[in-house]
Parts: structure tokens; sequence; C-alpha cells
DNA sequence: CAACGTATACTGACTAGTGAGTGTACGCAA
DNA sequence: TTGCGTACACTCACTAGTCAGTATACGTTG
């Protein structure tokens, strides 16, 4: 029956989500992962090749859903480019204050594995990342910004700076103050284009 | 002969900072530590409580000295505030093209405990971060920048940033693009106040 | 249709190795 | 002779991964 073995697996999966993303990757053994899916380690075994695999599966798991989620706060926010911006780093903002917040998978998994580069796990979070800025750039191109390339990756540098600065500080306003910068950089360039236009 | 312990001490913390930087907290065992810096373990709980001791150690002694080096970056490079701005990213690019470079040992750090919520680490990594955030201000503010404090926390943000996605993407012209936001940052608010007192 | 073979999904007990931290003895300087 | 700094040898808990074996479902064949 391979459905019964995708469902085993989605848990495995779901156990690994939450503690690893609760507790470090390293912080967590294969033999937790298996106690929180209600199985043993060697069926766990059974499922995954290694840890290795596991925690790519993590990562994979988190990557579409995330980018929904951004980007659904994104079109649901009113008003101008900047306005939506403004909207997206208010609702991480509001994340952040949750006592389960733990910073961004992602990037704390790279951290976390900066020794060993060609693993799957990293790959998948760079590519998590920059799926994430062409989302951006998409919708600043359609808007009609100036560079909308240049500036979304801008936007995902203050994205990531104020998932690090959050986890630093445990303090979300800096993830409004991230969405300030925001605004001013996709509102800026026009004030530019136009200032350089009288001169 | 409290000299000879305070040398003892301080290649411990040499040894271990090259370790944790290198390969990370976890990564990295007491013994390894104590056989980098050609001593044993026991020895080394002789200078250090415990682990956690040591980890708070080391990002002690890179705080200090980060902020020189940042700070000397900005105050060497000649021109506007934007062009020093620039300057600092420039060189933090130059940083991350080195095959050593690992990311910020601060926010790696950060990640890797985030379980452990009262880590001295921790509160040695959030002040690292708050006083270069105070650098900033101070400089912008001196320059006559316009809210210079929400200007130095932006370009901080930025700056967390850069060091996420060049540890991420292992690519750093990210770097370059978060410099050009900053000065962007630290010109547009200019711009702006022009083009209001003319309206 | 009953007996059999086989793949699926799983388990408990284990290995080999590593982790942080410690008890104790010994040399050497003041 | 006191006590500081160092080393060896150790404990005990934990870790990734493995061995050998089992229950069940299901298609095939006599």
């Amino acid at each position: 029956m391979p459905k019964n073995a995708a469902i085993t697996r989605n848990r495995i999966v779901a156990a690994a989500s939450k503690l690893f993303y609760g507790h470090g990757i390293r912080a967590v053994s294969v033999d937790d992962v298996a106690a929180r899916a209600g199985l043993t380690k060697r069926t766990l075994y059974y499922h995954f090749r290694s840890k290795d695999d596991l925690i790519a599966a993590y990562l994979a798991a988190r990557d579409e859903p995330t980018i929904v989620i951004v980007m659904g706060w994104m079109d649901a926010a009113k008003g101008t480019l900047a306005d939506k911006l403004e909207a997206v780093f208010a609702q991480m903002a509001r994340l952040g204050r949750h006592p389960k917040w733990r910073g961004c998978g992602f990037l704390r998994t790279a951290a976390e594995l900066v020794t060993t580069p060609g693993h799957p796990a990293l790959k998948a979070g760079a590519a998590h990342k920059k799926k994430l800025e062409a989302e951006f750039a998409g919708r600043f191109a359609q808007a009609g910004l100036d560079a909308p390339e240049m500036r979304a990756r801008q936007v995902m540098l203050l994205f990531d700076g104020a998932f690090s600065a959050m986890l630093t500080h445990r303090d979300a306003s800096y993830a409004e103050a991230a969405g300030q910068a925001a605004m001013d950089l996709v509102r800026g360039e026009k004030v530019r284009v136009v200032a350089k236009r009288r001169a």
C-alpha cells in the first residue's frame, strides 16, 4: 500500500518540522523525531535514508507554503506597492511576536549547516529565497517600478535582515523598521527620477 | 602566576574562536578546542566552568574588534555618508569572497542557541549589534542626517540581511546590493524632504 | 478457492562512537 | 609546604545508523 507509506512519511516530516524548527537541527536527534511521530527509529530509517535526507525533506515541505503565505499577505493588502510591502512586514512582525516563533527556518538551517556546502537542505534554502525574490520582482515589474529586480533583491535583504534582527533582539519592531525602509526604496526611486528629469 | 593563566585562557579562546566560527558551536566539541589549544580538556575546564562559558567568551572576544573594523571602514572612506556606506558594504563583500568566510559569528550563534533564551552568548550578540547600530546612528547624526536612529537601524537591517543572503547564496554581490539600498536610504530622505517643502 | 510467495510497513535490541563534565595525582613556583 | 596549573583516565548519557526478525496485505498458482 503506497498510500500508507506517504501518510507515514508525511507524519515523520511534520514531526521533524516541529522539532527542527523549534530546537534546531543538531539539537534534535533522530530518536526525538521518531518518538514525536509515534514510531521507532528503525521505521524512520525505512522511509528516509539518513538524517540529512530528513533535513532536506523538512525544508522542501516549507518552501511552497511559505511563499504562498508571504505573497498572500502582499496580494491581500490594499493600496500602493509601498502599502503592500508595509503590510508584508507588519505581518512578519505579528508572527515574530508569537512565543513559538524561532526565526526563519531556512536561514537558521543555513547557519547550522554552513560546514557542509553541498547539503541538499542548503540548496533548498537558497532556491526558496531566490523564488521569493522572483515573486517580489514580478510584482514590482507589474506595478511599473524602475529596476524591479534590484528592488526585489533589496527588499529580500531587508526581509532576511528583519528575521535576523528579530531573532537577535527578540524585538518584532525591527520588522516594522524594515518595512519603512522597503517603502522608502520603492517610493524613493520615483522621487529621484522626477528630480533628475527636471534637472 | 596569574599572567600565565591569562595567556592560557587567551589561547583557549583563540582556539575556540577559530573552531566555533569555522564549524559552528554544536559541531565543535570541547575536546576539539582543547586539542587545538594544545592542552587537555581538564585544563580547559580549569579556566572555563562550562562550554557555555567558553561560547560566551568567544563572542565577547569578537565584539570590540569587529566594531573597530567596521567603523574603520566607514571612517577611512572619503566622500558623503552614502559613499562611506558604499565602502562599508564593499568591504563586507570583499570579506564574503574569502574562502574561509562563514557569515556573521554573532548571527550564526543566535541561530544555533535559539532554544536557550537566557544564554550569555545571546546577550553578548544582541549587545554587539546594538553597539554597531549606535555607532552608525552617531555618525549619521554628526552628518546632519534626518532621523539618524531610524536610518541606522535600517542600515543594520541591510547589514544583517547581507550576511544572511551571502551565506545562503554564497554570493558576495548581495552585500553590494545592500550597499546601494543603504545609499538610497541616506540620500532619499533629503530628496523627499525637499519635495515636501516645495509642495 | 485455498495455499503460497512476496512486498510493504514496521519493531526492539544493538553497535560503535562521541558528548560534556569529573576525580585524582603530580610537578613546580613562591 | 602550600596551592596553582596541568595531565591521565574515567563516567555516564546520548547519537547516527544497523541487524535480524515480524505482522499484514495481496496477487498468483495448483
